[in-house]
DNA sequence: TAACACCTTAACCTTGACGGCAGGGTTAAG
DNA sequence: CTTAACCCTGCCGTCAAGGTTAAGGTGTTA
């Protein structure tokens, strides 16, 4: 145990928004992922440019680890690229945005069309979704009509074995 | 319309195994991928060696053509890597041989093992799909719920609509 | 036999997604 | 004020998955 256990760090002036920030080796550890693809995702835009202490250390929100395991999710689980992944992580933004704005939208007719934006951007998005699980249904439903096969095989030697007793 | 629409080359000597084989061409044509991605696979190991003409020219099989389209599938839609895929590809592998060796193996006991390996391997790749489908049904789950909130929205922007005529 | 489409290997180049320093600043503790 | 633990910005290296010539051989057709 060493004598220096990071803890929230504490700004002096501005004491609003001390939501127990994160730093980046805090984040790294419980993201599994390393400084260095933070600071890269930050560069590629796929994670917003966090806010920072006065030296310039970096401090992250909770909501930064969440997107940090999405992004993760997404590129290992089911192979987009960062590219990829950048579009989708900008709707979401933009979905949030909408939230944002959706109580103090003057016009109706600007909600209506936000709304819309955003929908069409999530259906895309579950279209993209279900042609993989398409895909994956079929090798899987290909996989295991082989494995009733070989149930059958099995079957069969146990069928000759009992005949030879 | 050239003069010259590639036919089924036929060797001189040797009438046997003219099964319509492919040159690297038409292959790379019909799966879309380059000439070069097939030698770059079968450098790999994706691929095995085709057999050759007198001159070198690669001789691909219908069945080739058929993997090259199976290697596309899990790289493209579901984001393996070719080492990944490397390896499923030789499980594939190992239970053609099986399927071969079945008929014509001595001890019931062998039969046996080898089934059980085939079973081994196949239900590992299923346990891989089953952990990517479930990873991808939950993002669609939360993508369509998002999809209601939105419905919900437009809902009470009606309601807004009517009450105001 | 020439012409032309098609193929061969070999070598170098590119892009994506980071890994690994060097050289130097920042923060908290003693 | 020093020290230990962290962090910063470059900048170069690497590995995967091919792309892109270059230089030359093969196969069919005229």
């Amino acid at each position: 145990m060493t004598h220096k256990q990071r803890a929230a760090a504490a700004p002096e002036a501005e004491p609003r928004t001390d939501d127990a920030y994160l730093q980046i080796g805090e984040v790294a550890e419980r993201t599994g992922v390393t400084q260095r693809t933070l600071r890269f995702y930050e560069e590629k835009g796929l994670l917003k440019p966090p806010t920072r202490l006065e030296g310039g250390f970096r401090l992250y929100s909770e909501d930064d680890v969440r997107r940090v395991e999405q992004i993760k999710r997404l590129q290992t689980l089911l192979g987009f690229t960062l590219a990829d992944i950048k579009e989708m992580v900008e709707a979401e933004e933009v979905k949030m945005q909408i939230r944002a704005e959706y109580r103090r939208d003057a016009e109706v007719s600007d909600r209506r069309a936000k709304i819309a934006k955003a929908v069409e951007v999530t259906e895309r998005q579950v279209a993209v979704i279900d042609q993989k699980l398409g895909a994956l249904q079929e090798m899987k439903d290909h996989l295991e009509q082989k494995l009733t096969t070989y149930g059958g095989w099995l079957e069969q030697l146990d069928e000759k074995a009992v005949a030879r007793v």
